[in-house]
DNA sequence: ATATTGCATGATTGG
DNA sequence: CAATCATGCAATATA
């Protein structure tokens, strides 16, 4: 029932601290991109988002309840549930019983959002009751008492009050039970398709009030309860995403000019709080006018960032020429940047962009995936710039890929802070001073999680992921180059849980349930240091860690489990290196370990990177990027770069670019590494298209007797040729069909451009189908 | 040789 | 199926 992982998760931001109430419990069902992608405490929302889901500490003490505006604390009935049930969603503020927001995504696929409103609150209208957002999740059917381990088990964590509402002794809102009757979580399963208050649509003058009116009345008007209800689930908005009232949700930002409605997906979302403080804070109305997901090209070097037509449309100035207009556009930290407003007629359309955007996007640490965010200052019409950052996000299960390109916001900004740039920020404008510093949501982190996290692979048959699926791959597969550079100098989520060892004078508790044996931590989990484990040519293995002083490299046990700091002086399995002024380990040895700490960093390259690419080419890609990177990672590279083709670029999958670096000699015939078996299928594939060629070409021989003679001849011919080019031998080009003219020609240039420079020897180096490495003389003159 | 610009193309998506 | 938009790419500009 439950993903058995190793543990709980820290901040590993040195200047968080949150580690100390991190509860700590091995078994939990843990996954990257779950609640709390981002510490909420330090705002590391990016780089250390896979170290930060303190889920005990993010449930527990730091949200508030919208609604009574009551802190949650540490230790109450819905923190543990929801740490426990991560599975499931979790539950909002148990302070006042009017307000209990579920958010049950056990698949991920289905998110829904249960709530369970007073009588009397504002969110439902006046009608009281219960509203469920989905179709099939298991908490969308009724939990009948006894008749579900859920039951059991959190009545095993001692959760039993809240399995019985009844039983709450902080009940005091009967017009809550809608169904009394309604055995547990607190959920009445009615089957509105929305909450009343998603229902009605409301135009954008009554956000702008409601926006700018709700600093007054806080708790009794939450923003959400004016959304538009969306059409449709739509990617980083579904509605049955939002975790609470801080949910991300996407509002219909007001009415520009035109007609056209505007993509949900490029609806302004801001969770409740943010629109709350940020109108409340402000004596000014920032008006949410749209947002759009940085695409690599955004991102890029080019300075481009392509405007959805709608929004441009809508709420820039009118521009008539091509040239467009200089616009204005200041950034939260007050800085006016002007860009190029303008457009390219595209069919017989426009295509609208602002142009110059790199040094904003720069100084934003923004890149592909991040949201960009426009609003409006009103009265005046200036127009404000905000960002938010994308979650990077592993899908666990290797089930598809998650890319930080949908709104897995993990820095939310607000409407226009960059929770970075605002805290370094000495120069916030006056009238952006009210905005929090801090905005970052907990559940606006969560809400939006990926679905393939949530609900450990199983969704991957679900037609609606699927959906999702092909509606981010575009920009998934593009970002993917630009997240493998962060990848790479990051530890990975599972790498994380690697290095997490239980706090050193902490003692388990064992409990079992449902055959899984939990182990619990009163303790916080620590940091260990990373070791590398090596294997003697006898088989024999052995770890090996370096001193954390003099960096020389010890021999340790197998088993040896370090903690994040260690020296030699802690080395108390080898007296005569137990101190750093001892001699280091013999060369041979240190090789040894020095290359098995290479190929850990390559593997992990590749196997993130695989992770992520599920499909073949892509993998492929993965090794050429691994390849053309090299061991560029932990810069102590020692193979020589080459000058490669243009076209041989990161994420290139042609034969060249899968290599591994030059002068890690040939593979053997039996190697199945990625790059050999890609090149053995490429080639059975090649060979059988030619195969299939070949017969074609001899039925029409067939039928055409008057031609024999000559196809014949030429499929003799066309043998020598092949030999010729070496693909008899095994050297093939699996880019070039030997059919096709113009590829040979391109492969001819192709083959100009590496000047042999090393290049076409990793080729045959790598090729184990060829049997002899050609030279560059001999390339040459195949050209 | 590299960067920039303007446009074209094609994948994706909403209606 | 048409609109949209991400990105490729050729032409042009600049270093």
């Amino acid at each position: 029932m439950f993903e058995v992982k190793t543990g709980s998760k820290v901040c590993m931001n040195a200047s968080c601290g949150s580690t100390s109430t991190v509860e700590w419990k091995k078994g939990w069902p843990l996954r990257s991109g779950s609640l709390a992608d981002l510490c909420f405490r330090c705002g590391s929302a990016y780089e250390t988002s896979l170290f930060c889901e303190t889920f005990h500490l993010e449930q527990s003490g730091w949200r508030d309840c919208y609604l009574c505006n009551k802190r949650l604390h540490c230790g109450c009935i819905a923190s543990k549930l929801m740490v426990e049930f991560m599975d499931y969603g979790g539950v909002g503020c148990t302070s006042c019983t009017n307000c209990h927001q579920l958010n049950l995504n056990k698949r991920g696929e289905n998110p829904v959002v249960f709530s369970r409103l007073a009588m009397n609150s504002p969110h439902t209208n006046g009608e009281s009751g219960i509203s469920i957002r989905s179709e099939a999740d298991l908490f969308s059917q009724p939990l009948v008492n006894g008749d579900d381990k859920r039951e059991e088990f959190m009545a095993h964590r001692g959760f039993a009050n809240f399995m019985k509402p009844d039983n709450n002794t902080n009940n005091n809102n009967a017009g809550e039970m809608h169904e009394p009757s309604q055995p547990s979580l607190n959920v009445a399963l009615a089957t509105l398709p929305y909450s009343p208050s998603f229902a009605n649509p409301v135009g954008g003058n009554k956000l702008m009030a409601a926006a700018s009116q709700s600093h007054s009345h806080i708790g009794q008007c939450s923003a959400s309860s004016i959304l538009q209800k969306p059409s449709k689930s739509v990617p980083g908005t579904p509605p049955g995403t939002s975790k609470s009232a801080q949910a991300r949700i996407g509002r219909p930002p007001v009415e520009g000019r035109g007609k056209g409605h505007l993509l949900p997906r490029y609806w302004p979302k801001y969770t409740d709080k943010e629109l709350q403080q940020i109108s409340g804070n402000l004596n000014l109305n920032i008006v949410p006018l749209f947002e759009k997901t940085l695409s690599a090209s955004d991102a890029g070097r080019i300075g481009r960032l392509v405007l959805p037509k709608a929004c441009a449309e809508a709420y820039f100035p009118p521009i008539s020429q091509s040239e467009g207009i200089p616009l204005k556009i200041q950034d939260v930290r007050g800085k006016e940047w002007t860009f190029q407003f303008r457009f390219w007629p595209n069919n017989n359309s426009r295509m609208y962009v602002l142009e110059g955007v790199t040094p904003c996007i720069q100084s934003m640490m923004l890149q592909a995936g991040d949201t960009v965010t426009f609003s409006r200052v009103d009265p005046g019409g200036k127009l404000i710039m905000g960002a938010r950052k994308a979650a990077y996000t592993v899908d666990m299960q290797g089930c598809g890929l998650t890319n930080g390109t949908s709104n897995e916001d993990t820095s939310s900004s607000g409407v226009t802070e960059n929770p970075t740039s605002i805290n370094a920020s000495s120069q916030i404008p006056e009238e952006l001073k009210g905005v929090p510093e801090h905005l970052s949501s907990p559940y606006g982190v969560g809400s939006s999680l990926k679905k393939s996290e949530m609900n450990g692979g199983r969704i991957c048959d679900d037609p609606s992921r699927v959906k999702d699926k092909k509606r981010t791959r575009t920009i998934g597969a593009k970002n993917k180059r630009l997240l493998l550079r962060s990848e790479e100098v990051r530890v990975t989520w599972e790498e994380a849980q690697e290095l997490l060892r239980p706090s050193p004078n902490a003692k388990p508790t064992v409990v079992v349930v449902e055959d899984h044996e939990f182990e619990e931590f009163d303790e916080p989990p620590v940091f260990g240091k990373r070791t590398i484990l090596t294997s003697k040519p006898s088989g024999e293995q052995e770890r090996w860690a370096s001193c954390d002083d003099c960096t020389k490299w010890r021999r340790l046990p197998v088993d040896a489990l370090l903690p994040a700091k260690w020296t030699c002086s802690d080395n108390v399995w080898d007296v005569n290196r137990c101190s750093c002024s001892a001699p280091e380990e013999s060369l041979k040895d240190l090789e040894n370990v020095l290359r098995a700490g290479k190929e850990y960093k390559k593997r992990r390259i590749q196997a993130a990177k695989t992770e992520e690419e599920p499909s073949g080419l892509d993998a492929l890609a993965s090794a050429a990027s691994a390849a053309v990177l090299g061991d560029a990672l932990g810069g102590d590279s020692e193979v020589a770069t080459t000058t490669r083709h243009p076209r041989h670029r990161v994420g290139c999958s042609c034969i060249v670019c899968i290599q591994p670096p030059s002068g890690k000699g040939r593979h053997k015939p039996t190697c199945g590494c990625t790059v050999c078996s890609t090149v053995k299928r490429r080639f059975k594939t090649l060979m059988m298209r030619r195969k299939k060629k070949q017969l074609e070409r001899d039925e029409i021989a067939a039928a055409a007797e008057a031609y024999e003679e000559h196809n014949n001849k030429e499929a003799t011919e066309r043998g020598e040729t092949d030999e010729n080019n070496g693909e008899k031998e095994g050297r093939i080009d699996l880019n070039s069909d030997p059919y096709n003219r113009e590829d040979v020609e391109a492969e001819k240039e192709d083959t100009k451009g590496r000047e042999c420079s090393g290049v076409a020897d990793e080729v045959l180096g790598l090729t184990e189908l060829g049997g002899e490495a050609a030279s560059c003389e001999e390339l040459k003159a195949a050209t």
